[in-house]
DNA sequence: CAGCATCCGAACCGATACTG
DNA sequence: CAGTATCGGTTCGGATGCTG
């Protein structure tokens, strides 16, 4: 995954053309790197919960996400931010405080997950 | 992933309430397994093909998709199945046809997956 | 044609130890 | 409090090679 140019599915194959002409939405890989993103452990929570209680300290979410570990939860949040889902805010205080929330895209984002995790959920 | 019954996330923290009572949609856990059947490699893009195209064979499908190793393509279809998305259907015949399609669930699956996928890729 | 079995390397997860 | 650094275990992905 992660792909930055190349493309597996469309690059060399679609080419080919075993299918047809309704193929428009056959390609799905490149997706940027949001679909990257969000289908790495507590991608999906980080948003969710940030979408359902707004800005979030990292302990509170560390805490409320039951306890990965640090570096988990670090890259988690480091990935969605260069994404431009999440924003980073650190306030220059002692102790330290950091807040984490959606940026509009994430917003953008979290609206069309809500369906299909609340399909997914009631099953 | 692929939890039956333990959640890292509901079963340990939530009860902690270390947030509030907005926190409704918090857990997307256990999701049923579909979340992780999709998180997959090359599973949306399966769906979203069998959803565009209508049923396909396993050497479209392995065209179109560019090619993965048989055994990736085959695992993949194999979950699929298992979670009841997709349908195999083999034909007794030689040399042999084995076709895929999706199945009520998997339409619905395909039909929220597509908004989000749509506005992942326009970006 | 449609696949399963195997083996190897890469990516990901989790725990621990340590820093600003 | 909010992380970074490191390391071992597990899972995932890709390449062959071989069957019904």
């Amino acid at each position: 995954m992660a792909q930055t140019g190349s493309c597996d599915c469309c690059g060399s194959a679609a080419t080919a053309g075993a299918v047809d002409s309704t193929a428009d939405l056959s390609c799905y890989c490149p997706v940027d790197g949001v679909i990257d993103a969000i289908s790495k452990k507590y991608s999906l929570q980080i948003v969710g919960l940030l979408g359902a209680n707004g800005p979030m300290r990292y302990s509170e979410l560390e805490e409320v996400l039951g306890a990965t570990s640090t570096s988990l939860l670090s890259n988690r949040l480091e990935e969605l931010a260069e994404e431009e889902l999440i924003e980073r805010r650190s306030f220059d205080e002692i102790p330290p405080r950091v807040e984490y929330s959606l940026t509009p895209r994430g917003r953008e984002l979290e609206g069309r997950l809500q369906p299909l995790l609340e399909w997914a959920a009631e099953e």
